[in-house]
DNA sequence: GTCTATACTCTGATAGAC
DNA sequence: GTCTATCAGAGTATAGAC
């Protein structure tokens, strides 16, 4: 059995910060100590210290390995697929692929990522939107063959199908129902066909669906 | 202008867990300092001691809180409808203004309650189980009606939902295009009708979508 | 590059006066 | 119940030998 594309690119990542990243993944980055990484690492900290110099270095440089190997993969997957509809699977399941499985990083970028200061907190959501507007792309790709409603606000859908996926990392287990992809599958499908019963479905009706007429800031 | 009863319940709660809360909400659980509270509270250390014996109490008083916050107004919006989709509705908005505006605990609950340790964060696990089975019990209801097709797997529209609702809490802003009662509507309404043009749209296609066939373990 | 040893700060928790 | 004062330990980071 050859060694799969991610796995290399697994090996690759430097063990000191695989060993952080699981660390900060269990225990939170605050809660973890470098003595910790160090000796999951083999080292004693004064080692550590001469390759990553702080604390918030090794988180630095797992946010940016996992927003890189994000990226790389969806491209990738997109890639792999010419319909819009199977290219937005393919991302999804890259996505969720990574996310609860394939790297730590990425759970990392997300969920500790905000423990970040000053400059290398900004420079982690410029490159988060630029990410989130990867998928924007593709959505808008899927609405420009017509088959998707003109009412669906692609953003929300986006916020929908993203959101729900990255909470996946809480509950998901290996040994559980679902695998990764089957989760992916299920949430496109539900998100594409919808819950309701097709043809004699009463209509939901929506009293309050007003949306507010402010200007958007700080949606990322 | 009189006091709204989720204000009430705000008034209610002491303020020192109130700015626990929103410290640990700001900064997390692991990099919040008992000295901060204590000075947010306008108390020293030594008299915030007696209140609550050890930083964990706050956590685990904070997240006892917002379980049973985020019970009672999901049932209080379950109470007012009779239609099991607007009680859907009802109880996903009840749900997101918890989370992103009325209350801090339900926040802390969901994203820091993970540092709880030992008995605390199982008796959280049992019960936030429970909160889901409230959930499971609506969808099951609206199952019910024949409304919803057959092959939807009640427990993942459950998981994207509440996944979705969830992750909102980091990206919502109120100063952002969307009221929370505008984003529970459009999530609901995305999941229950379909992103596809009704009518002519092609069927998606998933050629994977098998389920694995794995016991359950611990998917909460 | 990795080690030993340590500086210095901050942390959660406590003791005991009032 | 709130205060002052402080403890014992853990935290990150560093200095300098090898």
């Amino acid at each position: 059995m050859t060694k799969s594309a991610t796995a290399l690119l697994e090996a690759q990542m430097d063990r000191v910060l695989q060993m952080a990243g699981q660390l900060f993944r269990a225990k939170g980055y605050s809660a973890t100590t470098v003595r910790e990484i160090a000796a999951a690492a083999n080292m004693l900290p004064g080692s550590l210290h001469y390759r990553y110099a702080s604390k918030e270095d090794l988180l630095l440089a797992l946010v940016d390995h996992g927003i890189e190997r994000a990226t790389n993969a969806v491209r990738a997957a997109i890639d792999g697929a010419d319909d819009p509809l199977d290219r937005l699977r393919a991302a999804l399941r890259a996505h969720l692929a990574l996310l609860v499985h394939d790297d730590v990083s990425i759970y990392v970028l997300l969920y500790e990522g905000r423990s970040l200061s000053g400059p290398s907190r900004a420079q982690m959501v410029r490159r988060r939107d630029r990410y989130d507007a990867l998928w924007d792309g593709m959505l808008h790709e899927a609405a420009g063959t017509g088959r998707i409603r003109r009412d669906a606000d692609l953003r929300l859908v986006r916020l929908l199908l993203l959101g729900a996926a990255n909470w996946t990392a809480q509950w998901f287990s290996p040994k559980g129902r679902y695998s990764p992809d089957a989760i992916a599958d299920a949430f496109l499908e539900l998100v594409w066909k919808g819950l309701a019963k097709p043809g004699r479905g009463r209509v939901l009706s929506l009293v309050n669906r007003s949306v507010r007429p402010r200007r958007e800031k700080r949606d990322e």
